[in-house]
DNA sequence: ATTGACTCTATAGTTACTATAGACTTTAAA
DNA sequence: TTTAAAGTCTATAGTAACTATAGAGTCAAT
């Protein structure tokens, strides 16, 4: 089964313009083109996209993404590279999740200086963001 | 206190750059220069680029702390505003903090199918996520 | 007068796309 | 068979918030 881009934008749910990104990006590229220089794809492309697909779901860079799918293609590779890649990328995702954790900590406080309706020239939020701007000096 | 651009970048901890960037923002714009076309910048200055600052170390777009900014100069305006921005904001940060939760998740679900040595041929790492492939097809 | 440090503008690069323009191909109907 | 619509092509610009660079000009001290 042949198709093309349209379609396998449809089965895959990706847009026409990602994929043809994927294929700039060296990480699906269309092995054969119609005589018309449309882009032709197979059941092997339709797998290794939802492949890239799955792992960006994951939020894997397209660049870690890249060197899954080499890994995948050199099976002589170690399996403890894909291991401390996803390790790498769990710590990061923790520590965002440290950090935005803390920042809604703040943004809460922030939310609790002001109680509405009065004009700007008294409100606690602004205030507060002045105030600590001179701690900071 | 006239300053330049290299000072403020000192005192503030923001570089140079960002500095300009933010002045081609129309965030904090050097309202004097110098005969050689140098920015100069005073006390207010500098207390408005620590308000940015702080602002953008919670994550506020430069377009949220442009509007908070004038809502700030515009004393007239309602601190309800101010409020319904921080509140959107914070629900920006939680659905993030969510999504980030619930992949850290799957990552370390992932991390468990493998456990090093193997060669990639047989990583659980790789199987699972084309196994995952395979399932939403 | 010259050196070195600083600053200027303009431009390109980063990430993972999305959107557009203008041209070409394919498919289906008239 | 012609034609029109739908699909596809490449190349380019835009998104956010910067960072980095090039090439030129300015300032302060020697």
């Amino acid at each position: 089964m042949i198709i093309k881009i349209g379609e396998l934008a449809k089965i895959s749910g990706c847009s026409v313009q990602t994929i043809r990104h994927y294929d700039k990006e060296q990480l699906l590229s269309a092995k054969i083109r119609s005589d018309g220089n449309f882009r032709l794809y197979d059941q092997a492309d339709i797998e290794r996209l939802l492949f890239i697909k799955h792992c960006r779901s994951l939020d894997l860079s397209l660049a870690e993404i890249r060197q899954l799918l080499s890994l995948n293609d050199s099976p002589m590779s170690q399996c403890d590279d894909v291991n401390q890649m996803i390790e790498q990328h769990i710590e990061q995702v923790e520590r965002r999740i440290a950090d935005l954790t803390q920042l809604n900590k703040q943004l809460k406080a922030l939310r609790l200086s002001c109680n509405s309706k009065r004009t700007v020239e008294h409100c606690g939020i602004l205030k507060q963001l002045n105030e600590a701007v001179s701690q900071t000096n």
